[in-house]
RNA sequence: GGGCCGCUAGCUCACCAGGCAGAGCACCGCCCUUUUAAGGCGGGGGUAGCAGGUUCGAGUCCUGCGCGGCCUACCA
């Protein structure tokens, strides 16, 4: 614990407002929001003291709450002199409540006249300083609460995530669909292909996985005879962090049994530009200095015909990826497949141009074992990805629902790894073999939707709390 | 993992030509009953991220480490 001059300073005042009998760590205090204050009555109002102009026998303070912001004026004729002795023992970043009277300053300002107060908690470290605010990067993250106090942009983004995810629910909620919640530690890590994080269970005896993704415990729901559903939570993933990953994020995943992926892109156009319309009233906006129009149809664009627009005729074709490879000045590693090598190539040379949003749709089989197959096509599947604003945002896919072909998709991927037995979700292939409706599915990155959505550059202005290695002191 | 940048008072930042470590706000004392970046006078506060090295002398130069940011890589 740091300790300095100011802590100090403060634990004795706090001490001598102890000696007078004063409790100042209060209780419940019914309260009017700063916001809904009028231009003329009595009302008494509670929160955080930021500033306090003194002026010998009166004094001025601000007083701000998650609603608003008001002066308040203390007299000492007004309150007594003993009150105004215990006025001047408040520091900047207490909270208070108090009770008084509305009135107008010369220069107009609305300010509540106090007849009377209390302490409800003691602040004893400094606030950050009062124009410039916090900008320590590393201690905005590190003490959230200091720069939700000191920074107002940053308490709007948080505000607009919450209003974010609530307008997620009300537009699921009234297309029928219904909340769920699965398992986040799961004996085999599936749904994604990330590493997972590995705990234990001490009396099962058991080693256990965070969730890298619900989607198949959500299928085995839609096997359950659930028809329309999703779930918003976290996953958690362990590898690198950077602007667009957390290690633990959140991401919406619905299924809707009987549509096809189709039927998703209907339902995430319909949702985004819903959220839009929310947010900005309008389905355009700005981020990061690039205007996004959300003007429906959004474009489709087949995964054979971006890589043929830079010449990849033949995105099988190892040679001319290799080639594509070298022209770009693209790193690769000694175990990069084909599809790893059209990723890298896709996100230095593709993804940035995707500003307006597009589908791209046709994944390749291999990329994509819990989709099915396309209808005319048995190599690519009937799958999709969403960027905005050069973002992935979505992962969508009419779902494999064929146990048989499930299995020999799950065998086909982990046929190098030794202890493969290990790695397949046998309980999943069971659940799809008592019969799952064929259905679409869509997973979306909700902390990156808020990014857009919030003007933000990196992943850690959206999350209260981003994963930061701890500090020793 | 690699590259670049940052770390000085509670906060925001100077000082960098190697020569006693500074300012504003905040804090403490005194004055002040309509201020709002209130004002006036006086004052306190520092292991310059940590550990080494070079030097008569290091916040400043060098090396290592830590934490953070950006880029890059990894990762659907």
């Amino acid at each position: 614990m740091i300790e300095n001059q100011m802590r100090d300073f403060r634990i004795k005042k706090l001490e001598e407002l102890k000696n007078l009998k004063l409790e100042i760590y209060g209780r419940r205090f019914l309260k009017t929001n700063i916001s809904e204050v009028k231009e003329e009555g009595n009302f008494k109002i509670a929160g955080r003291i930021m500033s306090i102009r003194a002026h010998g026998n009166a004094s001025f303070a601000d007083i701000v709450d998650s609603t608003g912001k008001i002066q308040v004026y203390f007299r000492k004729d007004i309150i007594g002199k003993e009150n105004y002795e215990i006025f001047k023992k408040i520091d900047i970043g207490d909270i208070i409540g108090l009770e008084g009277e509305v009135f107008k300053t010369k220069t107009g300002e609305k300010t509540i006249l106090v007849k009377n107060f209390t302490i409800l908690s003691k602040s004893l470290r400094p606030l950050p300083e009062k124009w410039h605010g916090l900008r320590d990067v590393e201690i905005r993250f590190r003490k959230r609460y200091l720069d939700l106090i000191m920074n107002e942009s940053v308490k709007d983004i948080f505000k607009k995530r919450v209003e974010i995810l609530r307008y997620i629910r009300e537009f699921l909620n009234s297309k029928g669909f219904v909340e769920v919640e699965t398992p986040m530690m799961h004996p085999i890590p599936g749904g994604a292909e990330a590493r997972p994080f590995i705990t234990y269970h001490n009396s099962l005896d058991i080693e256990l996985y965070l969730r890298i993704a619900p989607e198949l415990y959500l299928k085995k729901l839609l096997v359950g005879n659930f028809e329309k559903i999703y779930e918003i939570n976290r996953s958690f993933r362990n590898e690198g962090i950077s602007t667009l990953h957390n290690p633990e994020f959140t991401m919406l995943e619905l299924y809707s049994a009987y549509g096809d992926y189709e039927e998703m892109i209907e339902i995430t156009e319909g949702l985004i530009c819903f959220l839009s319309d929310k947010i900005f009233g309008s389905n355009t906006f700005e981020y990061q200095g690039k205007k996004i129009d959300l003007t429906s149809p959004w474009k489709k664009i087949k995964y054979t015909d971006i890589f043929k627009e830079i010449g990849i005729s033949n995105f099988r074709d190892e040679k001319i990826v290799d080639k594509k490879i070298e022209e770009y000045n693209i790193e690769i590693e000694n175990d990069d497949t084909i599809f790893d090598k059209l990723e890298k190539i896709f996100k230095k040379k593709i993804q940035p141009l995707l500003i307006n949003p597009t589908f791209i749709v046709g994944y390749p089989v291999e990329i994509s074992p819990l989709a099915k197959i396309a209808k005319d096509d048995p190599t690519i599947t009937e799958r999709f990805e969403l960027f905005i604003g050069g973002i992935e945002i979505a992962n969508a896919y009419s779902e494999l629902n064929d146990p048989i072909e499930q299995l020999k998709r799950f065998e086909e991927k982990f046929k190098d790894v030794d202890d493969k037995k290990k790695k397949i979700d046998y309980d999943f292939i069971e659940a799809l073999e008592y019969g799952m409706p064929p259905a679409g599915g869509l997973g979306i990155g909700i902390d990156r939707l808020v990014m857009l959505f919030t003007n933000s550059c990196s992943i850690r202005e959206v999350i209260f709390f981003p994963l930061l290695k701890p500090k020793n002191e």
